[in-house]
RNA sequence: UCCCUGAUAGCUCAAUGGUAGAGCGGCCGGCUGUUAACCGGUAGGUUGUAGGUUCGAGUCCUACUCGGGGAGCCA
């Protein structure tokens, strides 16, 4: 209508009383009544905040009868209103044609018996089949909005510290990041793969029902040699710590492992700071102050969404994340929780797996410090060297009265969700890095470039990873990790 | 990958081995400044797929597919 303006839902429910706006967006409910000649009630959202916003539609616009009272949840359309307030305080659309009111449909819904998106709670396992439409809904609207909110805070909490954004490789050449199997790469023909000539028969290599042949030939592949997804940026982005001393990335990862859990998907995104002249001790400060900023973005610029997750998702989500606002977290060497856990063993607590210094704690032990015996999140240092990596630094003997070699490892635990974070000091001296290299077996040839570091300029550095998915189940109580993530990938599942 | 468990209307779920039902949603009507509205009517089904047992299978058995819970691996 003349003189309206076009607002966002998010807008044109602060706008002033009396006001005419257009607003355009998808109807979410619509009610009828008969009183007055005609009034239907219509709640359209935009997606643009949580609400959504009613028009109140009277029977005298022209197409009322035609078009109005045949809309259905999702049909798409320009509103044409006056903005007054409602009884209980919040802003309405008055949509009537003495004041030039008017609803126009965009679009309808083909064959509303059918249309799976109903105003009404459905399953996640439901909407996981539906991941075209389920952004469509209330949770799933919401965990959208939280994602970018967060990811902007992943953003601007690095770039006030004076750390710089790098773009890791996706596809890498190292086949050695040593963080689980991987997604290969390849340009070949995988019905007719090229021969290295005159080389033996290989079991391994075959595929089955194949002709006896010789190993893969690589170097006819479209990199000259075998490639695959990145399971992680960490070993690239050490090369840019070493030269801009505070950087980051922010990228999507790959695993290729067969995990069928709610915590884990075979494509998620993780954000690894890397930090110079630092020590494994400023590393876990970091990692503290970053999960704390996250946490109070959420709270403060998504206050909407996050009442939602607090009310539907899980009760009591607000109050659990300000207390890991306010509380320091919880300090502990590997070495002294196995001591714990003796204990709790000694005092009748049962766990499914042994507690043994040497071998990595089980789920259920991380559960058990985290949420039972402090009740915060707790970060572990110090892990024996022998179930870490070989990038990690090696400890002076003794440290934490550890009767074994440890590395400066860490790993954030919190209630709910587990290990978040994974972090390390990283090796700095080239011999120690080599003899590890050697000892775990790895074909030190590989990692000319990484030990290059090593030889030209070394610095102590640490740095860590932050599964960002696991970041959106912590601070928003979303149980799966399918559910945080517009389009998960999983073993069987890649539709979308 | 292992253990447990499940798959019935668009959705959420019922149905002792014996004629497949309800609520919500859709459609039609009534009522109502409503907001998970309410009342009445109505349409809607190859019971996940493939076999088997049985006079008879949604129900029992086998395999497969997919979902959920837990575990391992990890972020």
């Amino acid at each position: 209508m003349a003189g309206s303006q076009w607002l966002r839902v998010v807008d044109a429910l602060k706008a002033p009383v009396g006001s005419r706006v257009t607003i355009k967006g998808w109807v979410r409910t619509r009610r009828d009544s008969k009183a007055e000649g005609g009034l239907s009630f219509v709640a359209v959202h935009d997606g643009t905040c949580f609400d959504a916003m009613q028009a109140v539609v009277k029977g005298d616009i022209a197409n009322y009868a035609s078009e109005v009272c045949k809309l259905t949840t999702h049909c798409s359309v320009e509103v044409d209103g006056v903005v007054s307030q409602t009884p209980k305080g919040g802003n309405e659309l008055q949509v009537e044609a003495s004041t030039g009111g008017a609803v126009r449909v965009v679009g309808y819904v083909d064959d509303p018996d059918t249309y799976p998106i109903q105003p009404k709670p459905h399953s996640f396992e439901f909407l996981r089949e539906m991941q075209h439409l389920r952004v469509r809904t209330n949770t799933f609207g919401a965990v959208a909005r939280m994602r970018h909110c967060l990811s902007m805070a992943i953003h601007r909490f690095y770039h006030e510290r004076g750390f710089f954004y790098v773009h890791t490789p996706i596809i890498t050449g190292s086949d050695c990041e040593g963080a689980g199997n991987m997604f290969r790469v390849s340009t070949l023909d995988m019905l007719n793969l090229p021969r290295v000539h005159g080389a033996p028969a290989n079991a391994e290599s075959r595929m089955p029902n194949a002709a006896p042949a010789g190993p893969i030939d690589f170097s006819h592949d479209f990199f000259g040699k075998e490639t695959h997804l990145t399971v992680s940026g960490q070993l690239n982005v050490e090369t840019y710590c070493c030269a801009l001393s505070r950087v980051y990335t922010f990228g999507p990862t790959f695993r290729a492992e067969n995990s069928n859990t709610a915590r884990h998907l075979a494509e998620f995104w993780m954000i690894e700071p890397e930090i110079a002249f630092a020590n494994l001790q400023q590393d876990s400060e970091l990692a503290e102050d970053f999960i704390k900023f996250l946490i109070n973005a959420a709270l403060t610029e998504r206050a909407d969404d996050m009442k939602f997750f607090d009310e539907r998702i899980e009760k009591g989500l607000i109050q659990r994340l300000d207390h890991v606002l306010k509380t320091p977290f919880r300090r502990l060497p590997y070495t002294e929780a196995i001591k714990i856990l003796e204990q709790a063993i000694a005092k009748g607590e049962k766990f499914e797996y042994p507690v043994k210094w040497g071998t990595d704690l089980q789920s259920e032990h991380e559960r058990y410090l985290t949420e039972k015996h402090f009740k915060q999140p707790v970060i572990l240092m110090n892990y024996p060297k022998q179930i870490k990596a070989f990038y990690m630094r090696l400890n002076d003997p003794g440290t934490d009265g550890a009767p074994a070699d440890t590395v400066a490892a860490m790993d954030v635990l919190v209630p709910g969700v587990g290990e978040i974070i994974g972090g390390s000091q990283r090796e700095e001296r080239l011999s120690v890095l080599d003899a590890r290299i050697t000892e775990m077996g790895l074909p030190i040839g590989e990692y000319w470039w990484y030990r290059d570091l090593r030889r030209f300029g070394t610095v102590p550095h640490a740095g860590f990873g932050l599964g960002f998915e696991r970041a959106m189940m912590f601070i928003t109580g979303m149980a799966n990790v399918r559910d945080v993530i517009p389009f998960p990938r999983t073993p069987k599942n890649a539709e979308f």
